[in-house]
DNA sequence: GATATACAAACCAACCGTCGGTATTAAAGA
DNA sequence: TCTTTAATACCGACGGTTGGTTTGTATATC
């Protein structure tokens, strides 16, 4: 139809440039120029695919909307408490994320405002209705006390998503671990026995994963 | 000194108005033409005063730095448990605070990704060793079984200062209350006996107060 | 009257996004 | 099969707006 015949291509070469400068400016440091050039493209080809900059950003930070797939995969399966539901979906999110997140800047990207205030808005409002869901069925199936299931969703994903987002941490290893101790008498302490040893160290590996691959980017 | 012989109303000035105006249209939305044409003054007079744009809202922040002053006037009181400067530190934030930003970018403009960043930084860094303090010294006097309490004060802070931020609410005062009596059951379950009805009405309160500016706002 | 300050206004570089134009291709018509 | 047509992929100069600077001037204080 037109003079790619792969335009997919050409839109993801954008989202992974643009992400990585972002990443490595910030989104307010980067300028459509900035991607322009590192792409060797016009900047009429970037709006032809996108409206705009903000719109590259939300794309690229769709790669939480993941979290729904699995969500509804979990939903279904009548075999697992709401509890387990609930670890799985964890296990998920700071493992199989890597896949499309790790370079992203949800991670690496993470001092920036326009980024922050994206995880924030999807924590509270979109995951927060799934999370939900899995804390009233154990509620029901008795597989954990919790009172206010909405509002724990909601606190916990602030938590996760933020508080112990690896690319906000400054405080090194054994503080992240030290957070990751204290997340453990939270939840327990509202009737959700979620964190045990595995899980955290699922999330010391995803601490570590985020080390190596700033590590790497500062060697440029 | 100078054609003007008090330069700090023109200070005042510029806060008010530009205050007003990030929290009608965001901080990004607000353009400094926009300031000065609501001003009636120059550019020049602007940036005589503040050095950038950036400067005008950390000066519009500054309302939280007060914290810094209860704080130091809590500490020295050997008459108070470490629960009880806590309690106090939480009844100042959520009534006093007022006084100064309760018409401020920082409860209205919390839409905005520049002051969710500001806020949450605020929370995590400055304030958190405040309150770490507190917990310290709660866990040495018995009025507490706090573990973690550098962690507990971070936690705590970003859920205070985001999550039960009444500009950030969405659900109405219902859902608000709700938050709340989870926020009790969390604190009571890590340790720390905060959150009694009185505190609760007092954040009721401090909801309604921003309701009342919010639905003042609107009228215009 | 010298000097430092409060402000004005013209000015600047950089920014995001637009727009008319061109090249290329898939499909439709002959 | 060849031509036409229309839609897409892309180009790059341009425009309006942005945050910020600079130069100039009036005035209050010493």
């Amino acid at each position: 139809m037109a003079r790619n015949k792969h335009p997919e291509q050409t839109v993801q070469r954008i989202l992974t440039v643009a992400g990585k400068l972002f990443s490595e400016k910030g989104y307010d440091g980067t300028s459509m120029q900035d991607i322009v050039s590192a792409l060797g493209m016009s900047k009429g080809a970037i709006y032809h695919h996108f409206k705009s900059k903000q719109e590259i950003l939300e794309r690229l930070s769709e790669a939480f909307k993941g979290e729904e797939a699995i969500y509804l995969r979990l939903k279904n399966d009548r075999s697992l408490t709401g509890l387990q539901k609930l670890y799985r979906f964890f296990c998920y999110a700071v493992s199989d994320r890597e896949k499309q997140a790790v370079n992203s800047v949800l991670l690496l990207g993470m001092g920036d405002p326009q980024v922050i205030a994206r995880v924030l808005h999807n924590a509270t409002h979109e995951a927060a209705g799934y999370l939900g869901a899995f804390l009233e069925e154990g509620m029901r199936d008795g597989s954990m006390t919790v009172r206010h299931p909405a509002e724990a969703a909601q606190a916990i994903l602030l938590l996760l998503n933020l508080w112990l987002n690896p690319g906000m941490e400054q405080g090194g290893r054994e503080r992240y671990r030290e957070k990751l101790c204290f997340m453990k008498e939270l939840t327990d302490g509202i009737g959700i026995p979620l964190m045990d040893e595995p899980l955290i160290l699922l999330f010391c590996d995803y601490y570590d994963r985020l080390a190596d691959v700033r590590a790497k980017a500062s060697r440029d």
